[in-house]
RNA sequence: CGGGGAGUAGCUCAGCCCGGUAGAGCGCCACGUUUGGGACGUGGAAGUCGGAGGUUCAAGUCCUCUCUCCCCGACCA
């Protein structure tokens, strides 16, 4: 009888087409690796994926590591309704502006037309800051910390499957402050959880910082930005924190009484992080055999195939072997399968477990059973080595710690090696096809509209380095902007975003 | 939304210019031989040619509209 671990990833039906090398053409080798590691499937909508297992495996991994991280900090979870008053919308003008554009109206319902549209979320600050009106009264209330899990919609003209969806799965949360100091303060402390989980969780190195006003949230104040760099070069925005000021406070006409007696505005954060960071995943740690997963959110941490003997009894050993195996494995808390498909060769399943990124396979056939011992396959160095059976899953343990540690290791070392710091035009034109270029820039918006349209770069952020367990801004370093040529007071960093 | 490319079997595609019986490879199913890096033989199943309308004795092929996917850009996060 097979077990749910058994069926992971063992369709009866697979994608084993060709994979284009990443070199060759980086938006095919991304649409490639999603076919073979069978993440997605079309929708009869435009701009909608349907997540199959694997896919949907990895988002589930995202959110249990993620929201235990949330919950440490003392965020609750809740739930808010997809459907919006169109009315709520309009409340906030930047926010309206922000999101008019990308929104999906129901004007029926029950076979009748609505008295007031209603529109399928893009993001939740006005129901979630509509119903706080009613849950803060006192400073007693404050902080309040709320995070949900749900689905959003934004009318997409590009989709991208992952990165550009029309609807997509998040979390977002939003918090409640006293303060605009320590709304403030909980957005850089979210943009840690963040960054800290992008490091420990998924390995994609990215650098942290603040957006420039012309990049904000609609209605923001201030926007934390991760910007890992893809293999192409290419950033992508994952996970931003925003410091709302009081502006949904004010919208919404949220106040409560402080200990002087008086009526205070009340500070808001919000937050978010979205299936786009599978894509993220995917463009930092693929190659051209397929998709690479790191042991934390792979559906399958070790594949085990079984290698057949000459006859049925030693084909039966090493059957028996494969099962005994798995369940030392399993006893030990990590997610195993045997690749026991009968017809198929050995060769076709390392193939088959390669291209859908499952970071260790291990071999065991009659010679090693005689030998006491099986071949370990590492999918990120490709690595092959023989490892004894007695204490094998502490040996596996400690190859899947280091099989993530290479692979965050690797993406670490590669953005640094394409970061460059550069002073002039053709030196951030030039670096912004290959990967980051880090200037002075004079915080012009018509500076970074014209950077834009000639070099295609955009202002990433303003970098923050790491102190302990919080983000400062980089020191100054005044001087011309790289751009323009006028005065600047700092450097930035610029890229092509996806 | 502007420009370009494409929708034919599960997948990759040929057939369209020049209308006349729906094709190939891979995959899938059955049986057998195989099995340490994508196995082979024999037999078999499988497509209202993206959808709607039109022209025609006859449309995968010609015309019109439409939907979807991919790429480049604009917009956006």
């Amino acid at each position: 009888m097979l077990d749910s671990a058994d069926q992971i990833g063992q369709e009866r039906t697979t994608n084993d087409g060709p994979i284009i090398p990443r070199a060759t053409d980086f938006a095919q080798w991304y649409q490639d690796i999603i076919a073979a590691a069978e993440l997605v499937d079309q929708a009869p909508v435009r701009g909608c994926y349907i997540l199959r297992p694997n896919g949907y495996f990895i988002w589930e991994s995202i959110q249990r590591d993620l929201d235990a991280r949330f919950k440490q900090h003392g965020v609750q979870n809740a739930y808010f309704p997809l459907l919006i008053p169109m009315s709520f919308i309009m409340k906030e003008a930047e926010h309206v502006e922000g999101f008019a554009p990308e929104l999906a109206v129901v004007t029926h319902g029950g076979g009748e037309a609505l008295e007031e549209p209603l529109v399928v979320r893009p993001t939740s600050e006005t129901v979630i800051w509509s119903t706080f009106r009613k849950w803060i009264r006192s400073h007693r209330d404050l902080p309040l910390l709320l995070n949900q899990w749900c689905n959003v919609m934004r009318w997409e003209k590009r989709p991208r499957a992952f990165l550009r969806t029309a609807e997509f799965l998040w979390q977002e949360g939003h918090t409640a402050h006293a303060t605009a100091e320590e709304a403030r303060q909980y957005a850089l402390e979210n943009h840690v959880i963040y960054y800290d989980f992008l490091e420990e969780c998924l390995g994609i190195g990215p650098i942290a910082g603040e957006k420039p006003p012309h990049e904000r949230f609609p209605g923001a104040v201030a926007t934390f930005t991760l910007e890992p760099m893809m293999q192409d070069g290419r950033a992508l925005q994952t996970g931003t924190s925003h410091d709302l000021g009081d502006t949904f406070g004010r919208a919404f006409d949220v106040t409560y009484q402080g200990e002087d007696g008086q009526s205070h505005p009340v500070f808001a954060t919000s937050w978010g992080m979205s299936t786009r960071t599978i894509g993220g995943v995917l463009m930092v740690h693929g190659d051209d055999r397929g998709a690479v997963f790191p042991p934390t959110v792979a559906p399958v941490q070790v594949a085990i195939v079984p290698v057949p003997g000459r006859d049925d009894a030693s084909t039966r050993a090493v059957e028996t072997a494969a099962t005994d195996l798995k369940q030392t494995l399993t006893k030990a808390g990590l997610r195993v399968t045997v690749d026991s498909r009968p017809g198929m060769r050995p060769g076709a399943k390392f193939f088959h477990w390669e291209r859908r990124g499952t970071p260790l396979r291990l071999e065991i056939g009659p010679r090693d059973i005689e030998a006491g011992q099986v071949m370990a396959a590492r999918r990120d160095t490709g690595e092959k080595m023989a490892v004894p059976l007695s204490g094998i899953a502490t040996a596996v343990q400690s190859t899947l710690d280091a099989i993530q540690m290479n692979l965050r290791m690797q993406a670490h070392a590669r953005r640094e090696a394409r970061t460059y710091t550069v002073d002039t035009r053709a030196g951030i034109a030039e670096t912004v096809l290959k990967g980051y270029a880090f200037t002075r820039w004079c915080e012009s918006r018509e500076c970074a509209a014209d950077m834009q349209a000639q070099s295609r770069g955009t202002i990433r952020c303003f970098p923050f380095e790491k102190h302990g367990n919080e983000f400062r801004p980089i020191p100054n370093d005044p001087g011309p902007c790289g751009w323009c040529g006028n005065h600047a007071t700092r450097r930035v960093l610029v890229g092509r975003s996806y």
